[in-house]
Parts: C-alpha cells; structure tokens; sequence
RNA sequence: GCGGCUGUGGCGGAAUUGGCAGACGCGCAGGAUUUAGGUUCCUGUGGCAUAACCGUGUGGGUUCAAAUCCCACCAGCCGCACCA
C-alpha cells in the first residue's frame, strides 16, 4: 500500500467527524469512561509538542476503551480567560472575544489534524456566557454558605501584572504569570474559604487512585499540623499574646517571644513600648523585603525587642522578654511564637544573635553548640522531668494547658484561603452589588449571567484597580434587597475559576436549568481517568477539589470526589536536553511533524520517546525510525497470505497480551516496542496470515488510527476500524512449547538449552549437561545442587 | 530543613514479583540497490588483551543466582520551605 498520509490524514478525519463516531451517548448499555485531559488555554502561539503528549496518552487509553466495549466521554474545551489575552487585546487593540473566538478556532483545527478522538459536540469555551453564568452560579452559593468573604490583609502583589496573585499563584515568591518578584500589599480582597475544607481535600485523598508524588505534593500543600495554642499574658497590659506551637512540651525552654513585625498588638502597645521609634523602622524595612529576600537571609536573624514590654511564661510565671523579627510570619499560626532556643535552631539563631538565655530542657544535645530537637529525657521542666517520650511529654502539657485555662490543643495548616480575585478585564465579572445600607448582596440567579461589559480601555488602573471600574453604566446599579442605589463589585475572578468544574460541564454542556443534569451526573460521574501536569497538582487540582467538596456538601454533584484516577505527563525536552523555549530556539512545532512525518508518526513517536510520566528530549532521528515503522506496516499489507502462520500465533498472543497490559500502566514506550517487535517477526516469517495481521493493526489503531483504518479498508473491513472489537488473546496461545533457557555453572551464564517448557528437572538436567560447555565445565567435579526453575535457567552448582 | 524521585551502552530507553543485562528505537560500521545524494533492504554493534575476563553511581552484605533485596555512602532532578 502506497502511505500517502497527507491524503489519508484528513480523509479519515472528515470520515470520523461526518460519522460522529466518537461522540458519547447519554445512554447506553455499555459500562462508561470518562477520560479527561487538561483543557488548553488557547494561546495566540497555537498548539505545542506538549499538548500533543499531554493528551495522547488518554487519546490511547479512549480509543481502546472503545474497541473493548465501554461508552467513552473524552471531551475537550477552552480555558479561555486570562491575562495573555487581555494583554495581547491592548497590544493590538482588538477585543479579547475576538482574539480568543480566533484561537481556539485556530487551536480546533490543529487538535483535529491530529486525529484525537474528541467529542467535539461536547465543546466548551469558559469564556461564553452561557458557561460563566455557572461559574458565576457557584461563586453566588459560595457566597451564601459564607464560604466568599472579602479581607483587608496583606496580599501578594505583581506590580508588574497589577494584580492581586494567591498564594499558589505566587510560589516562591515570583509572579506565577510573569516571573516578576510579588510584594505584599494591604489591600481589601475576595477570599474563598479553602482551609474550611482542609480536612477534607485530606480525608479525599484516602478515596482516590493518584501517584505517591502527586498526593503526597497536595498533603504537603495543605501542610497539616497538630499542635497547641498557649496564652502568655503581657506583663501589666491584661492582655494575651496568643501562639501556637509543635511542641508544647518544652514550654518550660520558652527564654523569649517573637511577633511578626505586622502583628496588630504592636500598634495597639505603641505608647507602652520604649523603642517605638525603632520599631516602626525595623517594620518598615521589613515590608521593603521582597519574599525572595526574607528567604534567602535565612541564617542572618534580625529583630528589635520591645522595650518596656514582657511576657509572662504561665508554666513558671518568669518575665520574658518580647522581640519583634521578620523570622516570624504574620500568615501562620498566630503571627507570634514562643521561642525555645535549646530546641529550635531558628530561635537559637535568635538567642545566640541577642545574647538570649538558652535552656535545655530535653537531654541529648549539646546547647553550646546548636539546638536539639531530637527525643531524650525532659529536664528543668517541673512536672515533666523524667519523662522520655515526647508523646507523653505532650499529652501531660495538654492536660495542664487545659486544665488551667490557658491553652489547647489545635492544629493548623500551611495553605491558606484562597485569594480569589483579579483586578483585570477578562474574567468572570464577581456577581456582588455592594450597597450602602444592605451590605454585600449576590445578584439574583435570574440575573446571572452577569455579563462582561464593553469597555474602551482594557488597561488596568494604576493601583491595582480593575477596568471594569471605570465604566459607571457597569458600577451603579440598585441593590436587589432594598432597591437603593449601589455599585457592582468590579474585580473579576481568577484564571482559576473556569477550570474548577469544567469536567462537570462537558457531562451536559447545553443545560440552561443546572450546571448539569443529575441523571447524567449520576452516568458518567466520577472522572475515571485525568491526566494532565505536574504544574497543576497544587492549584487546579485543590482548587477543582474543593469545589467538587463544596457543591458535593450543597447536592449538586452526585460524588465527594471528582477524579477516581489521576496520572502525569513528562515534558518534552529540546533536543539540547532543556526546556522548550523560544530564546533557546528549541521549540518544535506539533504541525511541522504533522506536515513532514504525518500525524500518526507524531502520535506514535511521542509515547515512544519514553517513559510517558518522565522527561525526554525531542529527537527528530528518532521521529524518523518511528515513521519507517509505519511504512513498513503499510508494505506488508500489501503481502499477507489467506492461510495462519502458525509461527507467528505464539508471537501475536504475546503481543496482544503485552500491549493491552502496557495501556493500563500507560507504559507506552514499551507497547509499541513489542509492536515493532512483531512487526520483525512478521517479516522474517515465510507468511504472514491476514487475521493475524488485522489482529496487529487492531493493536495499533489508537497510535496510528489514519494508517490503519486505511489498511482496514483496503483488507475489506466492514465500517471503521475506530469502532471495530479489540483483540482478544488466547493464554493458551501465548505459552510456546520449546523456549530457551540459560544454563549456568555456580549462577553463572554457561550456555543456552532449546527445551519443552514443561520438561521435569531430570530431563532437564540430563540435556544441561550433554551440552558441550556445560559438561567441561562440570567435568571431574561433584554436583552438589541443581536448581531449575522450568522455562527460565537450570543452574548447576559445582565444587 | 521537609517531602517525592532518579542513577543502566555513543544517545532515548527496556528488564524492578531476584533467574541469559542492554528489548525496541536512534546513531554508527560494512554490504546491496541507485548516475549520485536521499530513500529502501541485508548484516553487525556494551567494553576488552575476545573459548577467558570485566560490566547497571560507589563500598560492603544476603543468595546457587542481585540492575532488582539489605546496610552505609556519592551524585543529580522535582515540589515546598525561617510553617513555629
């Protein structure tokens, strides 16, 4: 067979698409799948290589749960709002509906040139109203339940974005959108209450099928830890200073405290403390101190005591001294610690910088030297002392805490609300109206969607103040309780918030009464099978996690957890061993492949370019060997025989064995490894049956669905090979009679032996040792043992 | 510091329930076809002083047998991080 690709490419995409044959039913007798991969954002840039390998692993995994029976939903959308739009709207002064209605155009037709078996009725665009006044709809009920609350505290700001970043967005303290250093920021914004569900997003962790790094990256995220709250009092002020620590067993080592230097207290003590003066400078240094900076002073610990201040250590009722030092975080805990320099090398740091007492109140170290933090026995700690288990050390410190009234047991957790808001144009418009006697109000779900606004001006105001502002007609507006004048809420939501439940959407993308119908919910909930990236394992999968939690909580959603199985993808590399990039001059271009090598080749030549969860560079000669297989596959359609090759039957099993196997591991690599392998089988057999050979292209079709749904038609297979039946292995086939195994003198390999694969060990014995090798090496020796181990190695083991 | 992971030919990578290390592919070498280049096909390809011996980051150990299991190291990657 001639294998034009460029002829028969598009010719079996139209075919599918006419057909609809990968569209999903909402009935059916077939047990369900729900494959989902990570919808793209469509970039102006079009698709990349790692699209192409980020979605053609559930693309293989769909097409043969089609061939084995099952009713496949393997949708695909747009997450379409964001900054790069927005940005490139007031580059080129166009409208982002625009440019965005043109890429994902654009990005539809790449998708489909490769041959995904998408169902593309099922497409959704988180941009269109009808989409958003759902998103819209779950930010109301979040409202209601007092989940969305607004906060005047510090924020983490991009002054380049002129946005306001979450914490996930702002990891490491660099804009996640552009890479510049975030700066904290006073300022009033939306919060969704994400930590209510702390417990939860753990708890569902014990109910899902995801890798070790990916549940133990989340668990890590939510950075849960059990622990105590402990009240000192502030000598002569009445008042308490409220922290929270891990070890409340080593209270009696407390030699100072330390407030974070944005902690309220300060404020409210400024004409008790001496030093103000110098505290306000330090504070005010502080604050300059990009998140980057704090970090890397690590072993350099700053601070001001404050002077004419002292707290008091309820256990032993000793005056400590307080400092204020930027080693201490408003955002955890309590934004003030104990200090316990004897058993934290931070506060020994401190204590060693301030010249602080440093008791040791646990043995095993050595104070003059750094803190100890292992276990040992408790000492200077009144009625701990003796002890030598800090679980009991804590349990004893508990009871006292609780028993006199100052202090508990608490836990405390690293992520924090979710810091939901944009200052920017393209977004979900937050549907709240702020009015002057009702307070905040949702807008009335009749009203929804709460639609985007035209604007002349996409810029973002100086101050971080969105461009929806601007546009009085949008603002003003009455309140829906009172029937007052009132102004719209004008920050938009984050990049985030489409993506938090656009699975649920593709179940039933048209519905108007409901994000989606419970019937159907109930049908193809929950996702089988996600994969997507490792960049998303702490944002869009807590984000979507939570919300899942949230409307499971309210009954709109049928299951607790929305994904059952989640799987990652590995980047592609350059072919210099780096990231892809353009000043690096690296990039590959999905289409150039597509157009040289054709779309089957790319498809296959990205799942055998390795292990599909790692890393691996691009090889273009390797892209080549990839398409040589596929023409030497359509050659030998060209010669198959009517009769079996009965020495290829064994070999097929096998194949059919290994391969269906391999797609449950996603171990693509070496699926189609072992399809090569056949492949030189075939040619170097004296025939190759027909049968035996649709069997193979069977096995091959989700790799390279054009080619062999051109072979399948040119053999006479009746409608598409798509929807044909997967092959079915025999395990009896899959056993040969006579296999080689090796011999070995004292374990090591002597020789091979051709034997029946259930030949008893004396018949086994009796052939190792006829071999010439073997019996010159045994010769004159005694056989202390023999192992055999049928079909694998016979070892004789010689003195 | 905490958590997850990886070290195998010239390259990407197989083999991880202990059982012929290097499947499959790339590259390379030789040959055939071709006016030539490319394509295609055939043969070979871990090292080496080649019947032997040595080889899976290093050093020990268990075993008839170790890439695989155990102990101690070394190197590298990813995520989080002054988290109290």
């Amino acid at each position: 067979m001639k294998y034009n690709f460029k002829e028969i490419e598009p010719k079996w995409q139209t075919r599918w698409e006419k057909a609809k044959i990968f569209n999903a039913p909402d009935v059916s007798d077939k047990p369900k799948f729900y494959g989902l991969v990570e919808f793209p954002y469509p970039s102006g840039a079009g698709m990349h290589v790692g699209h192409i390998k980020a979605y053609s692993g559930l693309e293989i995994i769909s097409r043969a749960r089609r061939m084995q029976g099952y009713n496949v939903l393997f949708p695909i959308g747009f997450d379409a709002f964001g900054l790069p739009a927005e940005n490139y709207a007031i580059k080129t002064n166009q409208h982002p509906r625009v440019t965005t209605d043109h890429n994902i155009h654009h990005f539809s037709e790449q998708l489909k040139s490769v041959g995904f078996s998408f169902d593309w009725d099922r497409v959704i665009d988180t941009t269109d109203e009808d989409y958003y006044k759902w998103t819209q709809w779950i930010f109301l009920k979040l409202f209601e339940k007092g989940l969305a609350y607004r906060d005047k505290t510090f924020v983490n700001y991009c002054p380049s974005c002129k946005v306001v970043l979450s914490n996930e967005d702002s990891q490491g303290g660099k804009c996640d959108l552009c890479g510049s250093d975030v700066v904290l920021k006073e300022k009033e914004v939306w919060y969704l209450r994400i930590t209510e569900y702390a417990d939860k997003l753990l708890e569902g962790l014990e109910q899902v099928d995801f890798p070790e790094n990916v549940r133990a990256q989340e668990e890590n995220w939510i950075g849960k830890s059990k622990g105590a709250f402990v009240n000192f009092t502030i000598d002569g002020a009445g008042e308490t200073l409220r922290i929270y620590t891990t070890r409340p067993d080593t209270l009696f080592g407390v030699t100072f405290m330390v407030m974070a230097p944005e902690h309220p207290l300060i404020d409210k003590y400024a004409d008790k403390i001496g030093n103000f003066e110098a505290v306000k400078a330090y504070r005010e240094e502080c604050a300059k101190k990009s998140e980057f900076e704090r970090v890397n002073l690590v072993k350099d610990k700053t601070g001001v005591r404050l002077e004419g201040l002292a707290a008091v250590n309820p256990v032993n009722g000793k005056k400590i001294p307080i400092f204020i030092a930027d080693y201490v975080m408003m955002g955890y805990g309590t934004g003030a610690i104990m200090a316990v320099p004897g058993h934290d090398q931070r506060d020994y740091d401190f204590a060693k910088a301030f010249n602080i007492d440093i008791i040791e109140v646990i043995k095993g170290g050595d104070m003059a030297v750094e803190a100890y933090t292992g276990d040992g026995e408790m000492v200077n700690s009144g009625f701990l002392d003796g002890l030598t288990n800090k679980k009991d050390s804590i349990e004893r410190m508990l009871g006292f805490l609780e028993e006199k009234g100052i202090g508990e047991a608490g836990v405390q957790y690293k992520m924090k609300d979710w810091a939901f808001n944009r200052q920017r144009y393209w977004g979900e418009p937050i549907p709240i109206i702020h009015c002057p006697h009702c307070g905040m109000v949702g807008v009335p779900y009749e009203e929804l969607p709460l639609r985007l606004p035209e604007v002349e001006n996409f810029k973002p105001g100086e101050d971080g103040e969105s461009p929806l502002a601007k546009i009085d007609s949008f603002v003003n507006c009455t309140c829906p309780k009172c029937g007052g004048p009132a102004k719209r809420e004008t920050d938009t939501m984050p990049q985030w918030a489409g993506s938090s439940w656009y699975f649920l959407r593709y179940i039933d993308p048209k519905n108007d009464e409901a994000l989606a119908d419970m019937d159907k919910l109930k049908y193809w909930m929950p996702v089988d099978w996600y994969n997507g990236g490792m960049e998303h394992v702490t944002r869009h999968m807590i984000y979507s996690r939570f919300w899942h939690h949230f409307l499971y909580d309210i009954g709109a959603v049928n299951t607790f957890e929305p994904y059952a199985k989640r799987t990652t993808q590995g980047l592609i590399l350059g072919s210099d061993g780096t990231k892809m990039s353009k000043s690096r001059g690296n990039v590959v271009d999905p289409m150039d492949v597509v157009n040289a090598y054709g779309a089957d080749t790319l498809r296959t030549y990205v799942l055998f370019m390795g292990d599909y969860g790692a890393s691996s560079p691009w090889s273009e000669t390797s892209v080549r060997g990839c398409k040589r297989f596929l023409d030497r596959v359509a050659r030998l359609a060209d010669n198959l025989s009517e009769e079996t090759e009965p020495t290829l039957e064994a070999k097929l099993h096998k194949t059919i064995k290994k391969v269906t196997s391999d797609l449950e591991e996603m171990k693509f690599n070496t699926a189609i490894a072992a399809m090569m392998a056949l492949m030189n089988d075939f040619e170097a057999a004296p025939k190759v049956g027909k049968a035996q050979f649709i069997d193979f292209i069977k096995l091959l079709c989700p790799f390279a669905p054009h080619l062999t749904e051109e072979i399948w038609e040119m053999l006479g297979g009746e409608g598409f090979l798509s929807t044909s039946s997967w092959p079915v292995y025999d395990e009896k086939k899959t056993i040969e009679n006579t296999v080689e195994i090796s011999v070995q003198v004292n374990g090591k390999p002597r020789d091979v032996l051709m034997i029946a694969v259930d030949a008893d060990e004396a018949a086994a014995s009796e052939a190792g040792l006829a071999l010439p090798k073997i019996a010159k090496m045994t010769e004159g020796k005694r056989i202390v043992k023999t192992i055999y181990r049928p079909g694998k190695i016979l070892n004789f083991v010689v003195k």
